[in-house]
DNA sequence: TAGATTGTTAATCGATTAACAATC
DNA sequence: TAGATTGTTAATCGATTAACAATC
């Protein structure tokens, strides 16, 4: 496979799986490019080269790929066997929507913990998808990594004030990948240049709405 | 001005915009183009190209850019003092913690009022900085739109499954840009290309990191 | 003055789109 | 066979980076 893969890819690839699992077509079905451009969008030139760059080249002339092979290599790209544990930090109602969230279970992620320094939700469990998820002092994290040394990912979930504070907490304990949903964008400190961190949707977000609204012309997503 | 920003100068002005208003400088005192790559992570060269599509050409020599000036350009790019009013659909954990946050005031967006289904949150308010924000039945939407004509945008944070179709009743309702919050990627029905919309954040998100984390070698943000 | 910093143009890089031979 | 669709290469497009004259 060749490697540096544009994150665009991959969220292209995203969108593909999530179309796919959408039609829930037969496994032995074939889709072509141009039916995944109906679904999803994306040119069908696009979606071949995204394969050709991820090295899937399972298509048959005529009649596109097969539907169950290309779920495994979409799976494989996405790394949705392999999986995922995380924990989300903040367990107020942010936190708590985040963890209940379906679409860990779709694909494969899986929140093990809640982490919060409020002393009314420490203790407590959240109900999420038959499972009850406990909420824990943050003093707890350290520990908890140490018994459960496979989580290298955290969903931050904490009052804006206190987000750069905690993701500096978070990249001190080891974590290798930081989703932020405080509205505010966050720096790595210096050192750990490595740590994915990916930033604020919602501030970002709307105003990319707020600005194409008011200036009418492109017509980007 | 030239016409056909992209949205990621958008998006980097964003940038900086929000580290200056941390920064909290006085008014009078000058940033340089340096000091921007410095507190943002943006170069130097971009911050300065980003200026020049926007037609931003406050600069001085030796010295930068004054920051009060700065931040007149800034917010008049982004429309702060504009301003907008919104509406969140979905007055579950989640579009209330959306609802909620400080950034909405201190990005000069306003929320006027939540929508939802649930008979159990009709008719109830959500305290919010202050205000108390009503919580309607999605029936009174269209009401409250010909009361409300100023009203463009919806923040959507319905759970998933109900997350297309709710879409489609917005653009019926004469949206002209929808923030998505629920997980998963939804598309714009025919007819409705010129709708605005920001898709999920979660979903892709959590892919990104994955992979990112599962090959290491890449390190864009 | 010399050094620093702008605004703007030019060069590079990367991503998307188009083209097309191969072939089922 | 003819038409459709792949995998892959080439062309285009757009965004980022580098360079630099102007000048405070």
């Amino acid at each position: 496979m060749k490697r540096k893969v544009s994150l665009r890819v991959i969220r292209r690839i995203s969108f593909y799986y999530e179309a796919l699992l959408k039609l829930d077509l037969p496994e032995d079905s074939y889709v072509s490019s141009k039916k995944l451009e109906e679904i999803t969008g994306v040119s069908c030139n696009q979606v071949r080269q995204d394969f050709f760059y991820l090295g899937i080249s399972i298509g048959k002339q005529k009649k596109g790929y097969q539907v169950k092979k290309l779920f495994a290599e979409l799976r494989r790209v996405l790394s949705i066997d392999r999986g995922a544990d995380v924990v989300v930090i903040g367990a107020g109602r942010l936190g708590c929507a985040l963890a209940q969230y379906k679409i860990f279970k779709v694909r494969n992620i899986n929140v093990t913990a809640l982490f919060d320094i409020d002393s009314n939700l420490v203790g407590r469990e959240l109900q999420a998808k038959g499972k009850n998820l406990p909420i824990k002092h943050m003093d707890e994290l350290r520990g908890y990594l140490k018994k459960h040394p496979e989580i290298k990912i955290a969903v931050l979930a904490v009052p804006e004030d206190a987000a750069q504070q905690t993701l500096d907490q978070l990249i001190d304990l080891g974590f290798e990948g930081i989703v932020n949903f405080a509205p505010r964008i966050l720096k790595l400190p210096k050192g750990a240049e490595d740590v994915q961190l990916v930033n604020d949707c919602i501030g970002a977000s709307l105003y990319k709405i707020i600005y194409q609204i008011y200036h009418q012309d492109s017509e980007e997503q």
